[in-house]
Parts: structure tokens; C-alpha cells; sequence
DNA sequence: GTCTATATCCAGATAGAC
DNA sequence: GTCTATCTGGATATAGAC
């Protein structure tokens, strides 16, 4: 068989295209909600009428998935910038100050990737990995702190989604739950008992 | 005017069955979930047709309305059965423990009354005076153990209604969370520094 | 690939007879 | 108060022309 050259190239349009419809979901649900994608508004958006979408995405859940996905890798990207922080306990602040933004910043997408809002969707096992590898990276940025019980990282999950919880539902757009944070932080440090500063580290 | 005896018999007729929807309501999202309540369903339920629901409520918020103000009835009679324990630590430990159970017993309850789930509801002024008063008598038995800073009282409902989304999003059924109850009460204590026993109460 | 047209189904709410 | 019938509007998804 001959290289077609158009394959390659025919793909990449389709990708662009599969990428613009996701941006514009994230529109959608951004300005009216989770639950109010529907179909119709979303092909609008993209100049085009409902059915045609089915020309990329199966059904309305694969794009439910492709913006499950799209927001792992976004949480994904944020956990990976590096924060400069060499004490414990100021790296977890930095670490959750940061998640805490990304989170407040677009409650939708806060609640499709952390909550279980839409019924009867499930993420595919493909998108949920990325998920699985959010939860991993915190785990192993908890081991080099010397945190090893996974009952205190549970413990952990749990203080940050409350705050994001409660802030989400009673005060949406405000502070006064995120703004705990770094106590949130002191709180947890002091109950499991790791060490503040690492002692001869940071000067050589 | 004379009295009619009539009318107070017709009024609790009324009432009686404004009650029996109600608690066919909560049959229905129990089994489907919050978003699923349709009013032909609720109407089967009760044995009537959808637009009878009408003479009782005057729209399908309204019935949402009901559900709400009746959950937090439940809520402030569970918080009002003496707990009896005199340390405040253990105090709020019996009474995190029992509020779990209340949660977990009935997810679409706790929807209901502690996240945002329906898309426009919010809850009238009347109704919602009693999830101000459930509030409220938390911050009472806060401030008697000696927790008066406000932001103390939201650091530790968000460190519950954490426990309880992350228990009802990742593992419904399950107690990987709602068993970190009480390391939970050792962890606020501790932060915000109250004292275990108050001496000299006790024993008179 | 995109369209029109349609199938199918569901919802909440209202009108008016009884 | 309850019903039948209907209004109005929404949804996802499919068929088939172009």
C-alpha cells in the first residue's frame, strides 16, 4: 500500500474540528450550566445543526467524556508546574492555593471532573486514567513529604473538596471558604505530624 | 360569620395529602435521583394524574420547595435528641458520627439540602429560614464548648460536607471517608485548641 | 460531512368538562 | 378536585438527500 499523504492530513482537520466543538461545551456549560448542553446550542455555536455532530462525537456522553478528559489534562498541566517550594508545608499551601483557583475559576468544570453531576455518565476508562493519574501525582508529592497513610491522604482530599464544596454552594464567586486554605493546610500538617522544615536541606 | 367545623377537616384533608405527595417525592428521587422527580410519576405514585398535582402545589419547584423545608425538619429534630456527652470532644464526635448517618441514609436528601443540584431552584425565604436554623444551632454548641471564632465554624462544616462528597462521588455505600469521623473532631480539636474535658463540670 | 426532515419521547403547565 | 385533552417546548438520535 501506497503512503497517503491526505490521511494525515484529513485527521488533523477532524481533530481541530473535535478540539473546537470541546471548547465551545466548555462555553456552554461555563455560562449556563452542566446539565443545560444540549446538542442544538452546541452545534449553533460551532455554525453548524445538531445532527452533524454526530459526525464527531457518538453521542452526547463521548462529548460529556472529551470534556472530562480535556479538564483532567488541564488539572494534569497545573499540577505539573513547578511551585519552587522546598518546605512541606509551604509547597501544600502554594500546591492548594493553585488548585484552589483552578477550581473556583470554572465551577462547571470543577463539578464535572470532582462531583457526580450528570446522570447515568460515567467517564471511559480512557478519560477516568487521567483522573486515576491526578490522584497518583498527589499521592506521590504526599510520600516525599513523608505522608504514607492513605487514610490521611483521603483525609486530605476530603478537607479540600469541603472547601471547594461549601465555597461552590454558598458563595459562589466569593472567599470565604477558599480563603481557609492555609489553615486548612496547618490544621492537617499539625494532626499528621510532619516535620515543617527538613532540617539541613535548603542551605548546602 | 359562624363557624364552619368544616373547614378545619378540609384544610387537614388538604394538608394530609400535601404530605402523602411529599413523602412520595422522596420515594421517587431516593430510587432515581433529584433531577429524575417527574410530576406524571410523583401523580402515579399517589394514584392521581400529573395535573392534579396542581390543586396541592402551584408548580413542580414548589413540590422541591416542600422537600427542602421537610428535610431540614428532619435534620433540626435529629440535631435536637440529646447526645449525652459532657466532653465536647466527644460531644462532637457522637454528633458528626450521627449527622454521617443522616446523610449517607438518603444521598438525594443531602443533595437536596447542602449542595446546589437543581438547576434554578432555590429555596423560599420560609424554607430556607430552617437550613439557617440548623446553621444555627451548630454555632450554638460551638460557641458553648468555646469555638467562637466564625471562621472556625466554616472551617469544620466544610471538613464535614467534605467527609460527605467525597463519600457520595467516589464510593456511595461505602465508609472509606465517612469513618474518618472522628480523626477528623481530633484534627479541629487540635487546631483550634479547645480543652478535652472542661474541668470541674462533671462532678459536682 | 452537512443538511433537512423526522422519529420518538419526554417534560411542565393550562383549559375546560364533569 | 380530578379528569381528559392539549399546548408548548425541549431533548437525543436517525434516515436519507445532496
Amino acid at each position: 500500500m501506497l503512503a497517503n499523504p491526505n490521511v494525515g492530513r484529513v485527521e488533523a482537520r477532524r481533530a481541530a474540528t473535535r478540539a473546537e466543538i470541546v471548547d465551545a461545551a466548555w462555553d456552554l456549560v461555563r455560562e449556563q450550566g452542566l446539565g443545560a448542553l444540549s446538542l442544538r446550542d452546541l452545534a449553533a455555536r460551532v455554525g453548524m445543526r445538531a445532527p452533524s455532530l454526530y459526525s464527531y462525537f457518538e453521542s452526547k456522553h463521548a462529548i460529556y467524556d472529551a470534556l472530562f478528559a480535556d479538564g483532567c489534562r488541564q488539572a494534569l498541566a497545573l499540577q505539573r508546574v513547578d511551585m519552587g517550594a522546598d518546605d512541606p508545608r509551604a509547597a501544600l499551601k502554594a500546591r492548594t492555593r493553585q488548585f484552589l483557583v483552578f477550581c473556583m475559576a470554572d465551577p462547571a468544570r470543577t463539578q464535572l471532573l470532582f462531583q457526580r453531576p450528570i446522570p447515568d455518565f460515567e467517564p471511559s476508562p480512557e478519560s477516568y486514567a487521567l483522573a486515576v493519574e491526578h490522584l497518583s501525582e498527589t499521592a506521590r508529592m504526599f510520600t516525599a513529604m513523608g505522608i504514607d497513610n492513605p487514610a490521611h491522604l483521603d483525609l486530605w482530599t476530603s478537607i479540600v473538596s469541603g472547601l471547594i464544596s461549601q465555597q461552590l454552594a454558598n458563595e459562589p464567586g466569593g472567599d470565604r471558604w477558599t480563603r481557609l486554605s492555609d489553615d486548612a493546610v496547618d490544621m492537617f500538617f499539625d494532626y499528621v505530624g510532619v516535620a515543617t522544615k527538613p532540617e539541613g536541606k535548603k542551605s548546602r
